[in-house]
DNA sequence: TCTTGACCTTGACGCAGCGTCAGGGTTGCA
DNA sequence: TGCAACCCTGACGCTGCGTCAAGGTCAAGA
């Protein structure tokens, strides 16, 4: 007669295994000797073998049991079934290395493709890194709520970002970050953005962008955002209510009474 | 500001893996309304959406608050270390296919291969099946105690296939089974097996093989399942003790005094 | 005004397959 | 007689939430 150790050596298991078998039903319990403890047989270390076999290729212990008595054709469609378990957590643990790869090649952080090409291509201008950043960040939101817009969203932003004044408003915005804040910069600033802003209305560019915008609230929570990222924000977006202009994410001049 | 119930929604995740971040810290709690609803902010949404990419791209929980705050390298240590994982787990699947593969294929529950081609083998020989499924289970105890032994041992099981009166020996037991037990019957089988046992013992074969068998109270566990299996094994013992032979699954000849 | 339904809150159990104490009793050997 | 190496049961831990339970809140309709 075998101890419950030496029943768990034959079979390759640890003796904790056993007692969890027993527990779940899975192994019936044996008969015990005067101290208490379990006495295996030698059918006992057959059965838990064939548990093992079972278990060690990916049968769920639950199913085990049924496995065990099944006759040929449920074996057949249960077998069918792990298979295709197993080739699915494959299929998404090959799809998590792909996204941890693009992790760590760059920005993807939650964006997709598109958005990550137009972040290289401002830093390929010139832009300084902290606008990027910021950039970054404002599209992990716009992502988040039109998934499908992006496509567009972003060729409108490729295009704007051809125009050489998109760069000196970058670079201008840089000055105000690194060399502080002055009225004059302030005023650069935000006289070259309202310049863009209304040729962009002039061309229609803005109403078809504020008809995607279709969600007045979280239009409102990302202008929160950005105002809550830099002070500079809430400063130029002054100076835009001065010059007739409301709005950030979502842009758009004030009807003049 | 959002209710977690959108902040869930922009993110892509359920409310309650949300408050699961909180409970683990994860994602900092933020103010509470009059009525103590949590009430969240954009940056919320972007903190739980850079969460969430890591997360589905199989970094555990536990490391997603150091990677989001890690420095490159760092950053491409855990990746590095995160995608082996990944790539080790694919492998186990990939092994639990091959090895449920296998099972669907027939006997192997637990075999090698070796003894599923030698239960092959007595297939194509025309041995009852009842006999065939005998054998399986004690190859399953052998293969457990000596694994390293089994081409040995089957190698020498299939040279004795090929003597055709293994072949009689196997079916004068299936009528024992089938027929009924008659003296004649046991005295029959009894007389093959210890003729072929004598020159087994001649040849030297049965030394070897009992000293490959070094474990006392393992070759018992396996006469004892050979015992609790069939009736008719207990039968045949008292007829080779008779002839002058102990042991079943270790054959050995009594001294003679 | 009352009711309904859709939210929100905390707390707690459940899941798979054991690992790992804790706090005891037993056995076998020197 | 003492010690190491076993055995026992019971209970918590791990992962990432799902899923009640038992309430409180809010907005809208009858």
């Amino acid at each position: 007669m075998l101890t419950i150790s030496q029943l768990a050596a034959y079979a390759g298991v640890t003796v904790r295994a056993v007692r969890h078998y027993h527990a779940t039903g899975l192994l019936p319990e044996p008969e015990r000797d005067h101290a208490g403890y379990r006495r295996y047989d030698a059918k006992a270390v057959v059965e838990l073998i064939r548990i093992r076999t079972l278990a060690e290729a990916g049968v769920p212990l639950a199913r085990v049991q049924e496995l065990l008595a099944a006759d040929e054709e449920e074996f057949a469609g249960a077998v069918a079934e792990i298979d295709a378990r197993l080739r699915r957590e494959i299929r998404e643990r090959q799809e998590h290395r792909r996204q941890i790869a693009r992790l760590a090649a760059g920005d993807s952080l939650a964006l997709p493709d598109e958005v990550v090409g137009y972040l290289d291509r401002m830093r390929e201008k010139g832009v300084p890194e902290l606008l990027v950043e910021g950039e970054r960040d404002g599209w992990i939101l716009m992502a988040a709520r039109w998934p499908e817009k992006m496509p567009e969203f972003i060729a409108d932003k490729l295009a704007q970002l051809e125009d050489p004044r998109t760069l000196r408003l970058y670079l201008l915005i840089g000055d105000l970050l690194e060399k502080g804040v002055t009225d004059e910069r302030l005023d650069g600033v935000a006289d070259l953005i309202a310049e863009m802003a209304g040729e962009a209305a002039a061309r229609g560019d803005l109403d078809r962008q504020n008809e995607d915008m279709n969600d007045e609230s979280y239009v409102a929570l990302i202008d929160s955002f950005a105002s809550q990222s830099h002070p500079l924000v809430v400063q130029l977006q002054q100076r835009m209510a001065e010059r007739g202009w409301s709005g950030w994410a979502r842009m758009e001049k004030a009807e003049q009474p």
